[in-house]
DNA sequence: GCATGTCAAGTTGTG
DNA sequence: CACAACTTGACATGC
């Protein structure tokens, strides 16, 4: 059945993340700096397994996890491993405690790393520290059980079949922890379904559909078929096919649709979903109340069919 | 206390 | 050519 995620935060729980500044950690000595990212680190830890009590106790069956759960940890001057902080055990111990509560419960976990992981780059520091980053999110991937880390295509820079052969060089030289969790989702000014599907298909990697995505950068598929041949990609790979709604603010008329509305209007959610074996996140700025509302609308669409 | 400007990273499209 | 949009809040600073 279909089954609805959250991403990342929550608007109603007592549920918060930390985070700190390069900026701020240069003011202090290195012993201060790892002191301090201990207990962002622990805080978050701790708060990833608050949030998915509450998804569980929502009902919510997936939850997205912010990019930044131990911030900055590849950067280049401030950044740091587990190993480095005054309570690294005790943070391991509580990755460990959410993968155990999120195998319990059912809980999908994803990650997906912002725009700044750019594998289809020509500049090769881009690509270096993309690299960096997925490898950071797989072991954190790893810790916690999530199946998928989920990027965009990046750049076309005038050419992008060009574009996609640099991606697939780099694909093959990653690592195996991120290889198998890795999927490319159509954004909405560059890559559509129909650009990146053959590629897919071609490399066995996952694409995760954004409806929204598509509908604001379209290409010749149809809803149907976008929806069809993603899941064939997911079926290879032996996984649960992964998806993304959400509403424009402001509605389909005028400006531009691509912000995001606070809830999603039930009716921007594919017939052809309803019914789905699948993993829809839920990409609205009322986070889990949102998802809770789509939930019971579906519920309601149902019930009238 | 409260308001405000700032925050690692890339790319594209707009003004 | 510079800057906002992606997403968005938490933090540090200054009143």
């Amino acid at each position: 059945m279909l089954q609805l995620g959250l991403c990342c935060l929550f608007k109603n729980e007592a549920v918060f993340f930390r985070t700190t500044t390069v900026k701020t950690l240069a003011t202090l000595p290195r012993d201060l700096q790892l002191l301090k990212l201990s207990e962002i680190c622990w805080h978050n830890g701790l708060n990833l397994l608050l949030a998915l009590e509450a998804v569980e106790r929502l009902g919510i069956g997936a939850f997205r996890i912010m990019s930044p759960l131990f911030p900055r940890m590849t950067h280049p001057e401030a950044g740091y491993t587990l190993d480095d902080l005054p309570d690294g055990e005790a943070i391991s111990r509580t990755l460990e405690a959410c993968r155990l509560f999120a195998g319990r419960a059912k809980i999908r976990l994803s990650f997906h790393p912002d725009q700044f992981v750019v594998l289809s780059s020509p500049h090769p520091s881009v690509v270096a520290n993309s690299i960096q980053e997925l490898e950071y999110q797989a072991e954190l991937a790893v810790a916690v059980g999530a199946d998928v880390i989920n990027i965009h295509g990046g750049g076309v820079y005038g050419d992008k079949r060009g574009a996609l052969q640099r991606f697939a060089a780099v694909y093959g030289g990653l690592s195996d922890a991120i290889r198998s969790r890795l999927t490319l989702e159509n954004d909405d000014v560059s890559y559509t379904p129909a650009d990146l599907l053959p590629f897919c298909e071609q490399l066995a990697i996952p694409l995760v559909y954004d409806v929204h995505h598509h509908r604001c950068n379209r290409d010749n598929l149809t809803i149907e078929e976008a929806t069809e041949r993603a899941g064939a990609t997911w079926k290879a790979a032996g996984k649960r096919q992964y998806c993304h709604i959400s509403s424009p603010k402001g509605g389909w008329e005028g400006g531009t649709p691509k912000p995001h509305a606070d809830y999603i209007d039930a009716g921007d959610i594919p017939e052809c979903w309803l019914e789905r074996e699948m993993t829809v996140d839920v990409e609205a700025k009322a986070k889990e109340l949102a998802v809770v509302r789509l939930m019971t609308d579906i519920q309601e669409l149902k019930n009238r069919s």
